[in-house]
DNA sequence: TATACTTACTAACGAAAAGTAACTTTGTTA
DNA sequence: TAACAAAGTTACTTTTCGTTAGTAAGTATA
């Protein structure tokens, strides 16, 4: 692998951001802890990878894991630290910026409103 | 692929920068119209991958191609669109974010002063 | 008691994307 | 004429993804 002159912060910060899935997972938890099932089924990952890029932000310190034992099936919630929830303004910039500047060609339109 | 209740727009925006280098490559146009050659020694992305990203970007119109053909050999120049320099704040975000943030390993900091 | 069901995962496997190295084309300089 | 540079492209290998199926623990249902 070739050699950047960019900051390694800024380029291990691009490099978490910048996986598949990332950045829908942490937006997901913006508003508020949830369990595995609810951001499966809020997002269009798989459960292999939800639970793949759920470790991963864990180690990374974005995310919170916390497991209650007491409730019925074992429940699991997860949850943003002080350092994913510092993304807030980014995840947001990007939310508007979207919202201004994407278009949606006709697959995209046909595909947001099937099945 | 499953289906989610997300803002397409906002998920083709996310897809969008969620792809390897993507960011990294917007970055580095921040600071204005750079050739191939250039992108290309100042991130650690291969020629081909490059290559691609720059055909998304511009096909997504964020980034704009321009050839020179009077100098010398061809010369390219890629330059962010109004879209692209659009996302200005986020991409800073995403910096000041890793800066106060991240933290490096041993390998990442070894990695960081060889070669 | 047996069965079916739920949550939160993990394993296996084929498909798609990424990394690496070599090659091409056009023109330039030694 | 040989060697070099820019801007890619091709071919090939390795990683990552997506899909489906399966697991363990516990619950509700018959």
């Amino acid at each position: 692998m070739k050699q950047s002159s960019l900051c390694p912060k800024f380029e291990k910060g691009m490099q978490l951001l910048g996986k598949r899935w990332t950045g829908l997972i942490l937006y997901q938890l913006l508003s508020g802890p949830q369990r595995f099932c609810a951001l499966e089924g809020a997002l269009p990952v798989s459960g292999r990878l939800l639970s793949e890029r759920l470790k991963d932000l864990e180690k990374e310190g974005l995310v919170h894991r916390q497991v209650f034992t007491d409730s019925a099936p074992v429940r699991v919630e997860y949850s943003l630290t002080e350092m994913g929830k510092a993304l807030t303004p980014v995840l947001k910039g990007i939310e508007s910026w979207s919202q201004s500047w994407i278009e949606l060609n006709a697959d995209e339109m046909a595909n947001d409103s099937e099945e």
